[in-house]
DNA sequence: AATGAATGAGTCTTCATTCAT
DNA sequence: AATGAATGAAGACTCATTCAT
């Protein structure tokens, strides 16, 4: 993970700390401490506003948490409101580099199709707390007409839309509208995720995916049945 | 001490009670009043709490909408709380009945599924303010387990599992797990409901109900894929 | 008591209701019955007043305790103030006439001086709700420059001056201030009596008569430290 | 994590620390000035109490008198019935720091009880809000069973009894329950000061001492008949 | 950059009082 | 006279944000 991230230390590969003279030149240190911190307070904040909602989040807890004045979080957020929209995006931020890393070298199309749903639910069985932004957003901001999770979701649907017309011409995907598909598919996996999440069950997501595709590629009908519908 | 206070009956000469009804002087409650003026608040509630959020609406603003004085609420709701949870409820209970009523009367299996799914985007579709308010208990509410909306969803369940068993011994459904595909159908119906209103899609649900049908049926493989994956 | 009071019920010695009739000439029930209700309220304000304190008790409260509407206190007694310093005026009646109806045919001085001091003693230990009443006043009403308990003190404190006078005469007494001997009476009196209150204790006052007023007869001193003083 | 903040010590070169007090950055809490604000509110608050009562005391007048906020004040306390709790412990400890400065070198017994008498009564005439704070909480905090004014009354009374035993043995007192003698005694006092309070008269309360204590020491009977009694 | 005391607008809730019936 | 729904002023408390140090 640190690879995507900038550096939070001045540390050189050798193990020694580079930095013990505080005058060092080009005050590299104090812009990785400064992400650091940055960090740490999106980290501390997210949990926070999951764990007890945007509202019922004072700035002070976040502080608290990490022995930090209230006052500095304004030195790296303009406000509570800009602290939770980055919340938001950074959590987005890793749902799309976490799903892109697992999916990156797979070339079989169904295959991908399977890693993709399975790296979603992945994600979210390990960052519960990311749903709850999500829920949180929508219920604080009513000024956000797109919910941050859809912000930049065309883009990415058209690789997709694109994967589903080579199954279509290949004869593996009957002849539908790929745009249907896309959304079906999304709904499916939105849905999972948010009723999992809303009935309080605690069953892992990823655990579903089998049967979700299964159903999903296969339908419920009978085979014979399939045509008369 | 029934004689400091006027008989609370009105007992005829002849001895017999002609009415059981206990009629106390002066103002009597007048019940329907009363349960039109709770319905009133109500509804402006659910439209306040959905438009702007639970934490951003003032109960002056509900009052002032029905041209009432604050305090007045609160002779019919206990509490801000208490009467966030009653406009759940009832949106739910609304929810449900409508279902119920469109689908009383059909006896075929495959229609009924179809009218079911047809019927809860037909519901969201005119009362979206119902949507919001699930987002918005989930998002203040971090005490209450599971969402008003999966309460009694056991229940619920239990009839469409036995549909589905019926369906497979009839060779119509194919031979898998009911509690699969109810889950699935939920999902599926869930997030369709979800990701619509979080994208801030505008468009009907219920036009979405044919194609989410025949994906859902017929899945999305070609015929001879199917066996193979 | 009874005949201290107004009678509650138009109930004849013999036993038998005389007012069968609603429409007897006279209204006398009215008024009876209005009286009694006035107690009534009295009574449970006092009550309440008491044991909750003037600020805590909702007149709702008393309205139900007497399954009485709060509206109709309002008949009675002009507002919540108007109610409470009534109660406070009817405690200190009560307190008066018991004090009265106690040692009227005592005729003896120092048995009248030790009979007064066990019929106050006496009263609050049966109406210790009245001492709470007193301190309820003081904290509220601060614009009544004295106590009710005060008010009229004058004029009970003249007939004791007397007393003290003739005692001195009659040798009995030291030769010294009579308005003096009667402060430090009637300090010893209510300290006593709000001392036990405020400290929680619940012995009874009754039971401290007898040492009392053996130092304030004897003092504390040696006999013959008296003159050294 | 001492990395991503300034370090928390001035550690000269020589490698020892110069000073152990640990330094935080940023402005200073000013511990002295903080207890001066919160002395202020204290006597503010005090002063409104007892003036007004405390349930017709805003924290608002607080506030305004001072020149601050009203949320300045939940700074400093955590309730308004914190602040007056508070306040009433506060003015306790000055009653009892006042009576011990005047006390202390008093070493001839009945010197000694005299000058605790006086000392009270001084104080009271000097600070008369705290009778009334005393009587604020008796009225609205029924849950207090005992007054702040008698907790730790019990440590105080030892002294006093070990006094009185050694002026019996001496043939100074009486032979008398040294317990009743002090009750007697605080009775004397506490109604004395509640009398006067109560019934509005502005006589300093200092000026009854001498006369106070005669009747306590001598008692009123003349001498010929104190053993007849 | 960090600190944390100060600010004060914002809101829920209570309850004495009124008044139409 | 009794009722109780409606009123609305009042006040405790919170917390995002500012700013002097």
């Amino acid at each position: 993970m640190t690879s995507t991230l900038p550096p939070s230390q001045s540390q050189s590969d050798d193990g020694f700390a580079v930095t013990v003279k505080t005058r060092s030149p080009g005050r590299p240190k104090d812009f990785a401490l400064g992400m650091k911190r940055r960090e740490d307070i999106l980290e501390s904040a997210t949990r926070l506003f999951a764990h007890r909602g945007f509202r019922n989040t004072d700035l002070k807890m976040v502080a608290d948490e990490l022995g930090v004045a209230k006052g500095t979080i304004y030195n790296y957020f303009e406000s509570k409101n800009d602290l939770f929209v980055a919340c938001v995006t950074f959590g987005m931020a890793r749902l799309r580099l976490f799903v892109r890393a697992r999916t990156r070298d797979i070339s079989e199309p169904l295959e991908l199709i399977s890693c993709a749903v399975e790296s979603y639910f992945h994600f979210f069985d390990e960052h519960p707390e990311v749903v709850e932004l999500l829920v949180q957003e929508r219920a604080e901001f009513k000024d956000r007409e797109t919910s941050t999770y859809f912000l930049g979701w065309d883009e990415h649907k058209l690789p997709w839309l694109e994967l589903f017309e080579k199954l279509k011409a290949d004869g593996i995907f009957r002849d539908m509208s790929s745009e249907a598909v896309y959304e079906f598919m999304s709904n499916q996996v939105y849905g999972t995720l948010f009723a999992n999440y809303f009935s309080g069950k605690k069953k892992p997501l990823a655990s579903q995916t089998g049967v979700t595709l299964d159903i999903l590629y296969r339908g419920i009908l009978q085979g014979g049945q399939r045509s008369e519908f």
